[in-house]
DNA sequence: ATTGGCACTCGCGGCAATCGAGTGCCAACG
DNA sequence: CGTTGGCACTCGATTGCCGCGAGTGCCAAT
């Protein structure tokens, strides 16, 4: 009983199964997958698989199927697999002409569902130490007013907050002036500090400190961090595993983000290409689905992309293009 | 026969459909529905409205099911129906503390979802004529910039266009507040105008057309209308006819947005709340589901927002949760 | 350790019988 | 003439049964 046999028989179960979505018994297999053993050997290294908890039966007088174990197994032992060439042509076209982050990420997204055939996730870069490249302050009405706050890597964020209505124009222009130049080319810690002394010099005009805080709010992180989606369609596609109550709650906890969110978290801080499979994601809702997930972008501003679907997947696959997308986006959004 | 009797009797079938989602017979509808007849009469009346195509039958020993045409007959004899109290009170809570225009619209979206159980969808604002408040041009690198336009109604909108990198910074600045000064207060057309002829005076700087028709396209649509949506969980939550392949192809045709955007374009002329059932869509990826929409907005701002969901759909409810919400929105966008 | 043989299990597809909801039609009634 | 009760008929759904075959586990032989 070798060890390496047993790893074989594993694989092809993994396999077969995969691809035919179907249980795989141990005639098929010796047959197939010529490994020079008889029908009888395969069952006793099966049943052994079966002890291991990494296969088991739906029914008795069925072949075996992966459990959550056995995929977990079967991608660790996975060596690194190859795009493949249209998968790179495709890559390169479809990124090519993006025109800002967001066009980028949505097109990564897009691309990436489709290359995998699952639903694919990427969140927004957090850009936790962007610095602040320009601050506008732009009157709407007599009592409202827009921030819009351009940091160094071409994010636009905007804020609205309340002007007293007595503040007159050529003030506020004064204000707007002073603000951009005290916060020009500061990273969020020095521009905290920057902004609490300007405020403090201008204790008669409380509502400076709402376009301070949300300047601030701004450089550090952001919008709120956002998840989008796409290829929720392959959810339901022909050829899934997922029965419709599943379906169901992934798409609930996609909409949800924050489940989902908490768990990218998780995940980046593993580094590489990172998989969970079946309970492994640790959420209810994600029960029967693998996610497999890879960080893009520099230390500096970093996120998460990656694909979802049933466990029952092509992990090489799936894992090869998360990989090379997110190597891709990463590349763009350094520049 | 008389033409009221029919009615009641097509109504009852729809209802009693919609709520069980079994076919409807004679026998039960005329026990529940205490219309004074008996259960012969109104089987002639359900040969009439068979006749007339407004029902069916799946099978010839099962009870009738409305048709499109049944469902839109339905809908058209519908007097107004009120929002229930507890979605007044929902819609001001859920919608009151929106921070910015995504932020209501995102809300609105959600919480629609959660009112119809369906999945609700939105399109932004377009806001066609609104007035540039203020432009600014931000130089990123030595060979790009940052075109952010500031529309009147709040709206930050941006894009990317490349500089020749012997622009220098000062004539970089002149340029920006050439510009800022030329587009201010300006509506589309006028803006046109007064670019092209700003262009006309510095042909030796071809890049600022690129500027100049960002700026044009920023004030007018602004960026590529986009829809969002919420709720696809409920598609394939119990109770819901749609099989996987419809399914699909409704998600498909969610992210696709094309699709749904011209349907949009095509309710939004109508006016109201407008009910589209069936092949009324005219896009064969939605057969089998309804959409209801109204518009929201002002004159000068105006987008759809709507529920969509399969034909056996609870209509007058979700017409008064998309109405209500439409409503509220309205009064929300137009401050 | 591997293998062939063999009895056993059990899901699945096919088939027949039954059931019952619902219909259409017709004759009778006010 | 519209309404109603009665009745024969249709046909999908359910149930039960049977045989097939894939797949297993175990054991004895090599």
């Amino acid at each position: 009983m070798s060890e390496r046999r047993r790893e074989s028989v594993l694989r092809a179960i993994v396999e077969g199964y995969v691809s035919t979505s179907e249980p795989v018994g141990s005639k098929a297999l010796a047959q197939h997958h010529d490994l020079g053993v008889s029908p009888a050997t395969i069952r006793n290294e099966m049943a052994a698989l079966e002890q291991e908890g990494l296969i088991a039966q739906p029914h008795t007088s069925a072949g075996r199927i992966p459990t959550d174990k056995g995929y977990r197994y079967f991608v660790d032992m996975l060596a690194a697999t190859a795009v493949q060439d249209s998968h790179k042509r495709a890559i390169s076209t479809f990124l090519s002409d993006a025109v800002d982050l967001n066009d980028v990420v949505e097109r990564s997204v897009r691309l990436l569902s489709q290359l995998t055939r699952q639903v694919a996730v990427a969140q927004y870069p957090s850009l936790r130490e962007s610095p602040v490249r320009r601050v506008e302050l732009v009157r709407m009405t007599s009592d409202r007013a827009l921030v819009v706050v351009v940091s160094a890597d071409a994010r636009v964020e905007q804020a609205t907050i309340g002007v007293p209505g007595a503040v007159t124009e050529e003030e506020f222009e004064r204000f707007a002036r002073e603000l951009n130049e005290a916060a020009s080319g500061l990273t969020p810690e020095a521009l905290d500090k920057a902004l609490s002394g300007w405020t403090q010099r201008h204790t008669t005009q409380p509502w400076l400190r709402d376009v301070a805080s949300s300047v601030v709010s701004a450089s550090r992180g952001g919008t709120i961090e956002r998840v989008v989606f796409s290829g929720t369609g392959n959810l339901t596609r022909q050829g899934s595993d997922l029965k419709a109550d599943a379906v169901t709650s992934i798409l609930d906890a996609l909409e949800e983000q924050v489940v989902l969110l908490r768990l990218l978290h998780e995940m980046a801080s593993e580094g590489g290409v990172s998989v969970r499979i079946g309970r492994e994601t640790g959420q209810a809702a994600l029960a029967g689905t693998a996610i497999v997930a890879a960080g893009y972008g520099t230390v500096t501003s970093s996120a998460l992309l990656g694909a979802l679907g049933p466990m029952r997947m092509d992990y090489p696959g799936t894992m090869a293009a998360v990989r090379a997308v997110a190597r891709y986006l990463s590349k763009v959004v350094e520049t």
